[in-house]
DNA sequence: TGAAGTTGTTTACGGATGTAAATAAAAGGC
DNA sequence: GCCTTTTATTTACATCCGTAAACAACTTCA
């Protein structure tokens, strides 16, 4: 299970994006990461092409253009970016991380409460 | 301020040594990450030398061999990455990165109950 | 005082990454 | 049925990264 695949800084932006919106196509990919990565439409093409073979996105050919969709879940790749975060940053241990977080994040207090919620759960 | 910088997945190996163990020499960096990461001791060299030449790590000249020790903080390195990783992977959003680690990881009662007084103290 | 050993410096090299231009293929308009 | 436009594929290239051997400089032990 978890056919999951190391993503770079750039492709966390597509897969992102590709997550959020799929099927969608490169030209609303170019479109959407125009302005905040300061791309040119061919990067993102190359982008594409790389993720696509890696696995991590697969496509559905229709006329002229692509429909992209991903091929990794999400959730597995967030589990292994954190995992490989959590060991290398924080030596393994999840406590200090949080602590981490907890003190340089405000949260709402509907997050506290789900926080808290969450804690209250692992307790038992 | 915080004159940071960016390390990669091994360096942060040989830095998270430094940090905890400074000032050390080659040779015990080499000994103690030897076995964990099956590294050569040439290539623990290489690492030494690319982090004092982008000045992470500085050196006192003792004899023949060097004093190694950080020149950058571990605590800025450690925001940079966080938030690096809090923006490529969750978007920025804090809450539902806590989540995630409260959610995979295991806790200690102390550690819990540490975490609790840390998420009150931010609800004032 | 020279040989041997230790330590730092240079060079090497394949693969990944960010960035993008050049080219080929295909679809659509006339 | 061609020309133009759009889309995908190839090629390009500098830098970084992991990995390590080759080399030079300096100590130290006979």
């Amino acid at each position: 299970m978890s056919d999951t695949v190391e993503l770079s800084d750039a492709e966390w932006q597509v897969m992102n994006l590709v997550w959020d919106r799929q099927p969608i196509m490169a030209q609303d990919v170019i479109g959407a990461l125009a302005e905040p990565c300061c791309w040119s439409p061919a990067t993102v093409r190359t982008m594409l092409h790389r993720l696509v073979k890696k696995e991590a996105l697969q496509f559905t050919p229709e006329g002229n253009r692509y429909w992209y969709r991903a091929a990794v879940r999400r959730a597995d790749c967030v589990r292994r970016a954190a995992r490989s975060f959590l060991d290398r940053v924080f030596d393994g241990e999840a406590a200090p991380l949080l602590a981490h977080f907890v003190r340089t994040a405000r949260f709402s207090s509907e997050e506290l409460a789900q926080l808290r919620t969450l804690l209250d759960q692992q307790e038992r």
